[in-house]
DNA sequence: CCGAGCTTGTGCACGCGTTCTCAAAGTGTG
DNA sequence: CACACTTTGAGAACGCGTGCACAAGCTCGG
């Protein structure tokens, strides 16, 4: 299949502009949510190993670096492109350009930090997401005695300027790590100020209008799923095969 | 689902596994994985309303707080058995009862937490845990410079006495929040010493022997999916709709 | 005791995701 | 070029999860 071009890059004509199907400058398919969610193993698996001297790379070995089915790997790609060789594989530099691509891990993402307490302070330390192009520019939260505290190189702003901040700062990615009472009132003030994209760690429920993303973490919620067939493994069933990737 | 599933421990036992039927003291019925992943929502959501006061809540009313549909919510309730009264609703103390028994929170659960960093740290003195059952009573850290130091009321563990520790504080549940290059050698050592549930943060592949649980929380994974559909909308697609559950 | 009004429990259809399978398409060797 | 070997890409079958729709079952007022 893939018959009709991946060719025809630039903008997407309003003709094509469908309910239900995506598309976009990148690619001409709808991509399950469920291989988007797989995409980033494959990029950490193909960065992460030296592989990457080696020119190509088959989907039995990259489903092995990643920890998922090889058929399932293969059909992840393709939902990208054909862009494997039969009897070779892929090309390991060109595929991760494609995935970094198609994730929009070509270019950097402002992200804000709303709640700086214990769990805040972790996510605005972390270094892994720079490594990714989420670079974390803005901190805020309510509690006075926190504002203007530096964390890292960044000083922490009150709420009372979210808008403003997160307007200067383009910010498209909100993350939030209040307390869940505060969460549904800081999601609306973030949506209002123009964030599309929020991660949300506080445990409510919690509602954005329509094209707005919300993934939500809930820590708390993942100890209780392992403790529910920690039960039943004590009382002799067996071990559920599951693992989540975010 | 959002069911972003990876199989994993050994090669290929995927086939086998579904197999089994999950025939315990509390419950005669398997129950569905999306169904255990929601169980949470809804006793998080019957604890926090002041509706314990109202004998009883219809599914409709419960689906509207743990943000479900209703239908979703009658069908993983009859999982538990049939606990409704028709024309009535759910009796709302007995439902909170059943629920976390089934979810193993009538009992204490203690964890313990290795790599007691940014991440470590915060877990460390999270408080919500306690509420429901997780006692985080062993941290664990390989740093010299950090063993001995107190946080909270415990006390960091050297890497070296974990097995010891582990045993002797008879750990079921541990948190992994080392870098990832420590995550498999760690997961091993938790193992073997008799942890069979684990919650890893550690951006890595990482794998466990049959008989234990493991559940992967990505950060950086659920920031690479929202950027891409961050990325879509930008170029005239419409949002997806999504929220994890999980 | 009956009928109106709710609410549960579940049969059913549908769509998504996974995985088996194999033809198609490539490489390399002689 | 023929042939053996490798690996992709996709058709197809299957299972799981979702949500509609409705009968069964309960309460309550009269
Ligand atoms: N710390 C963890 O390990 C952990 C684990 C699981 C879940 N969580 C959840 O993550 C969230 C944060 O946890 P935490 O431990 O960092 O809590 P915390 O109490 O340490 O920090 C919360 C921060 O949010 C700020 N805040 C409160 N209301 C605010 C508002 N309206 N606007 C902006 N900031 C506000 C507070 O000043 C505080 O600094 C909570 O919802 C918690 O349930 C945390
Ligand atoms: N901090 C975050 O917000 C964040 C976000 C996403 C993912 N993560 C992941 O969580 C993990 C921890 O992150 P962090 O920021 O806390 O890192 P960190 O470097 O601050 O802490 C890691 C800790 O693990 C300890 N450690 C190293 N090797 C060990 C071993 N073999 N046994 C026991 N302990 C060992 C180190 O001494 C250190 O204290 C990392 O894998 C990171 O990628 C963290």
């Amino acid at each position: 299949m893939h018959k009709l071009g991946t060719l025809q890059a630039g903008p997407c004509s309003a003709a094509e502009r469908r309910k239900d199907i995506w598309v976009t400058a990148s690619s001409r398919r709808r991509i399950p949510e469920a291989t988007v969610a797989r995409l980033p193993l494959y990029y950490r698996a193909l960065m992460e190993t030296g592989e990457r001297q080696v020119a190509t790379i088959s989907s039995e070995r990259l489903a092995e670096l990643a920890g998922v089915n090889a058929a399932k790997v293969r059909k992840d790609l393709s939902y990208l492109g054909s862009y494997g060789t039969r009897g070779v594989g892929y090309d390991v530099e060109y595929l991760l350009h494609e995935i970094s691509r198609e994730l929009g891990l070509t270019r950097d993402w402002p992200v804000a930090i709303v709640g700086i307490g214990n769990l805040g302070r972790a996510l605005a330390n972390y270094r892994g997401f720079g490594a990714r192009g989420f670079r974390v520019e803005v901190l805020i939260d309510a509690d006075p005695a926190l504002v203007g505290h530096q964390i890292g190189d960044l000083s922490v702003v009150s709420i009372d300027d979210l808008d403003r901040v997160v307007r200067e700062h383009n910010i498209a990615i909100g993350i939030l790590a209040t307390p869940a009472g505060a969460a549904q009132e800081v999601a609306d003030r973030l949506v209002a100020a123009g964030v599309t994209s929020i991660l949300n760690f506080a445990p409510a429920v919690c509602s954005v209008p329509e094209g707005v993303s919300m993934r939500k973490v809930d820590l708390a919620i993942e100890l209780q799923i392992l403790s529910f067939y920690q039960l039943r493994r004590g009382t002799g069933g067996t071990a559920p095969p599951r693992e989540r990737t975010g």
